[in-house]
DNA sequence: ATGCCTTTGAAGTAC
DNA sequence: GTACTTCAAAGGCAT
């Protein structure tokens, strides 16, 4: 199902690519804050596509994926050069997304001629993990077994949107510069490059989303932001609301007796 | 084992 | 149309 699908889309994209600002969505700008002083920008214009460059994280492809189909975000198999955000630096930011090997937007399993037979990390088994749980039918039901069928369905993840994909690109640079391991001060510190950014280096994002988006779209024409709504069990709103403003520890261990302030009134001196 | 924290942006829901 | 909610990633930490 998927593999038709994949492929298709596969074969479609690599004979025909689709050209800048094609997508059903519109294009998104760069949020304006702070970038007053900036002129009115349009996304530059790309590169041709398959212009790759190479991952400082190359991950062998693994031998038999029948056996393990887990979410393996920044591990991109190494497909022959068709590496994309990976880059471990800023300026060498590619041009282009390398359609078939962006961490979310690799080809998925039984690619037919495929070497490695990469499940899409987009998809991936309820709760990211392979269920091996025993299965005695006698004691199910048939509901039971449709309804054990139904949650069994792998999760096609949300494309990444322009900020997730700076992150993922500089989360190691972050982390070496800084030697924190918290993702949550981590990205607080993403939160404030980001707004850092000139207009133009956001733009290099905005359109790396976008291409996500499309071809997320192409690859799974029926799938809905809406199938995800849910599968991740949350805490009622105002105990969330409450954890944030209360006593609970902040990012850096501290526990601050207000909400920290929105990161794009924070002062702009950048970590 | 599972959810929270923390960020931004896209997309969904509710009114 | 607007406001609000959920989920994408990440990994340490709390429960």
């Amino acid at each position: 199902m998927y593999k038709d699908t994949v492929y298709s889309a596969f074969n479609l994209l690599m004979h025909y690519p689709p050209a800048s600002g094609a997508g059903q969505h519109p294009q998104p700008q760069p949020p304006l804050h702070n970038k007053a002083s900036q002129p009115a920008h349009s996304v530059p214009q790309l590169s041709p596509l398959y212009e790759h460059f190479s991952s400082p994280h190359p991950t062998p492809a693994p031998a038999d994926i029948s056996q393990k189909q887990v979410h393996r975000p920044l591990q991109t198999p190494d497909l022959s050069g068709f590496y994309s955000l990976t880059s471990g630096s800023m300026g060498q930011l590619p041009h282009t997304v390398s359609w078939f090997t962006h961490p979310s937007l690799m080809l998925g399993s039984g690619v037919p001629g495929h070497p490695a037979a990469i499940p899409h990390p987009a998809i991936v088994p309820p709760s990211g993990k392979q269920e091996l749980q025993p299965y005695d039918r006698s004691l199910k039901t048939q509901a039971e077994s449709k309804a054990e069928k139904e949650a069994k369905k792998p999760t096609i993840k949300k494309p990444l949107n322009a900020f997730m994909l700076y992150m993922k690109e500089m989360r190691a640079k972050v982390i070496a510069e800084c030697t924190l391991k918290e993702s949550a001060a981590i990205n607080q510190i993403l939160g404030r490059r980001w707004h850092a950014l000139s207009r133009e280096e956001q733009a290099k994002y905005y359109e790396l989303a976008r291409k996500e988006r499309q071809l997320h779209m192409q690859l799974y024409p029926g799938w809905s932001a809406r199938d995800n709504y849910g599968k991740k069990k949350r805490r009622s709103r105002e105990k969330h609301q409450e954890s944030n403003t209360g006593g609970k520890r902040n990012a850096f261990g501290t526990y601050p007796e207000k909400a920290a302030a929105p990161a794009q009134f924070l002062p702009m001196t950048v970590l």
